[in-house]
DNA sequence: CGGTTGACCAAGT
DNA sequence: GACTTGGCCAACC
């Protein structure tokens, strides 16, 4: 059976999974929910981040919604071209593997 | 328990 | 605007 410790990772899972469609986040806002500034954990906690699977008792974390606080797409840099497509998709302009968070900044606190 | 690391942040140079 | 430094917090060794 999954046994899904319940770390600090999975509160990031969870926060992550819960970005509406069309908006992205920062790292700083999702530790800021968790009442942390742990704002290198939640980039590492994503790192480890099993989104691959989407199970149903899995969550699924769409890492390509959660940006830097500059608005920067992360470190997914390799693929990010990939991930600018998905957002785009999803209504989110890039420029340059950038994002306004001014417009898609996620702030349902 | 200390040192390293990580998809970070902010301010300074 | 690029690079450096210090700070931040959790996980790993």
């Amino acid at each position: 059976m999954f046994v899904m410790e319940q770390s600090f990772y999975e509160r990031v899972y969870k926060i992550a999974s819960k970005i509406p469609k069309g908006k992205v986040t920062t790292y700083r806002e999702i530790a800021r929910k968790l009442k942390s500034r742990a704002y290198q954990a939640v980039g590492t906690a994503m790192n480890k981040n099993p989104y691959s699977v989407k199970k149903k008792n899995q969550i699924y974390v769409a890492c390509h919604r959660v940006v830097n606080s500059n608005g920067r797409v992360g470190g997914f840099a390799s693929e990010t071209k990939n991930k600018v497509k998905m957002l785009k998709r999803e209504g989110v302009e890039v420029v340059d593997g950038k994002v306004d968070l001014k417009i898609y900044g996620w702030k349902n606190f």
